[in-house]
DNA sequence: ATCCTTCGTTGGAACGGTCCAATTAGTATG
DNA sequence: CATACTAATTGGACCGTTCCAACGAAGGAT
């Protein structure tokens, strides 16, 4: 309820003391008596006094924090990103600002504006709807890493991300291998990681020999809209489905199974990300598994190397992806529906 | 990459102005003449000028910014609560500083210590980590909603939430219509709202003429602590659940099944907190449904409000629930297992 | 010509910290 | 006992804003 705060103020003059030295008492310096340490501590515990960081940040031009922004705080992939992010950056004694990204790229925009006015030392930016252009502008101002994609380049801003099109690739060729080769690829739609896994997909595809058989259903990243490419995709007569993620994955299936088609056994389907959700006995997906939280925690990683060493060359970081076989994928059926 | 990023001095050079007149014209002051206007536009443009919250925050002594705790980031509940939050806040002009608790409760109020050191004006809390005392204390320093919870009361403190105990009781009203009387309880845990779902079920229980067959078995509101629990739960030889929340359910389901039973021709289970994943077919989970959004948005109204007028009286914030019924819940075997 | 207003503009004092240089107190050294 | 150090403490400048009081210029009224 405070009408004002206690400041460093009231700590000195109820300690008896001059501002300076309780400044330094509470920093921990070696050079405070231990009997001026004592009163000072116990004044600024008597009238809870806590440290103004707008005040610190402003003097000592440092704000200790770091700004994070989160592509779409529904998919649970980014909360794990964020786990290791977090790991990562709270061992280096930094707070972490969180914001959530929206369908609304001036507003995602703002929103990246606000942790700049904050003076946020650096930016993990986990976004598929900003230009490259406009990920330049912000990363010319504060070091930036940039998470899952890497289509983006630029002095001051390191990529981490897994290689899609290689997983993408494992995918398909998982897929082959059981079988199936009217496998339609359900795009997330017109991001770049997107077009990555669907220009995996049309690689493996090719390298099958299957580039007759290749087909992309535009989709996108959210169950609804897995749903929807689903339905349109069945009229392709398929019999496997490769999903731009596990989300919209799940969704896909829903579809199937409305359309009153089994899945493995009609339709098989492999997404793209091994969320722990997918594990579950009732989703049970296949799917391309990113290590999500070693994403996170690389990027913190780079990110705070960069603080350090602003003029560090730019660094694309590509970790390895592997398929996660489950219950959502078997054998392409042997006779044609 | 900025060595030091442009000030309103910098500006004011450059426009050949004061740094006063800069501060109104960015603050759009109706006094200031459009030559000077413009000129400053100008310059604060192309020097990329960005003002400093830190600066601003101290100087004004209000830094716009409400904080935002996150029991679970990993749980879309939270994320579908925050949707609400954000679009009340945003409507205010202020912006959101969003923080992840954590399974350490000391770590969790040092997070919301961070917030406080930078100074924000509200805090809207989703822990069932925190002891009342412990809320109190940030109440006494600032305006704080708690949302998810209602077991805390004090001045300066609100509370929104949906009534767990009454949606407990619509889940297992229910079970009892379907035919059941053996429902075990899979609790949340030791949290205040794990507790309320608990006795809410007792009540249910009771009122049907079903004490002696309440059985509450200690779970947890994650998928493996569900699962765990539903595995435990089994011994008891129940024919329905009433598992904690969604995401715990989920779990429960994978148990049972990978006991060789089904749900819901053995086993019906209902969760709570409607999350929208629950309404996919592979997962078609029956549940209490808490309109999320809404708890949100009313949280931010409340905390809004409570910082325009820090005095207002405390104030308790109860939205109903509903049933909703989907494929997790059947009639009651008529034979014994 | 003088006085009032109004308009646009400006200097400077906060805001709450940090930290440097200067000062004082205390202690050991020759 | 003066001197040299060391240890502990302090005043004050500074960080980048906002905002208030004050100011000059330009008209308008008398």
């Amino acid at each position: 309820m405070s009408v004002s705060r206690p400041t460093i103020h009231d700590v000195a003059s109820r300690a008896g003391t001059s501002k300076s030295l309780v400044s330094l008492a509470l920093s921990g310096s070696p050079k405070v008596s231990a009997t001026s340490r004592a009163r000072i501590e116990q004044a600024a515990a008597e009238l809870g006094y806590r440290a103004n960081a707008a005040a610190r940040s402003l003097s000592v031009r440092r704000s200790r924090t770091i700004g994070v922004l989160i592509l779409d705080l529904h998919n649970p992939v980014f909360a794990e990103i964020l786990d290791g992010v977090h790991a990562e950056v709270r061992q280096h004694g930094l707070s972490t600002m969180l914001v959530a990204g929206t369908d609304n790229p001036e507003r995602e925009q703002g929103e990246i504006e606000t942790l700049l006015e904050f003076q946020v030392e650096g930016l993990i930016l986990i976004s598929h709807r900003l230009t490259s252009d406009v990920l330049k502008k912000f990363a010319a101002e504060v070091p930036v890493v940039v998470v899952t994609r890497d289509d983006v380049f630029s002095a001051g801003m390191d990529t981490v991300s897994n290689d899609d099109v290689a997983g993408a690739r494992l995918a398909v060729d998982h897929l082959v291998e059981l079988g199936h080769s009217r496998i339609v690829c359900l795009s997330g739609g017109d991001n770049p990681v997107s077009h990555l896994r669907s220009r995996g997909y049309s690689d493996a595809m090719s390298a099958h020999g299957l580039s007759d058989d290749i087909r992309i259903v535009p989709g996108g990243l959210t169950d609804t809209t897995g749903y929807r490419a689903a339905e349109e995709a069945l009229a392709l007569n398929p019999t496997a489905m490769f999903v731009a993620n596990d989300i919209a994955a799940i969704g896909a299936i829903a579809a199937i199974e409305n359309a009153g088609l089994r899945v493995p056994e009609d339709i098989s389907v492999v997404g793209y990300d091994g969320i722990s959700l997918g594990g579950l006995r009732r989703v049970n997906l296949t799917t391309v598994g990113q290590p999500l939280a070693e994403l996170g925690r690389r990027a913190a990683e780079r990110l705070l190397h960069r603080i350090a060493d602003p003029t560090a060359v730019a660094h694309r970081d590509l970790v390895a992806s592997e398929l996660i076989v489950r219950g959502t994928t078997g054998p392409a059926p042997t006779t044609r529906r």
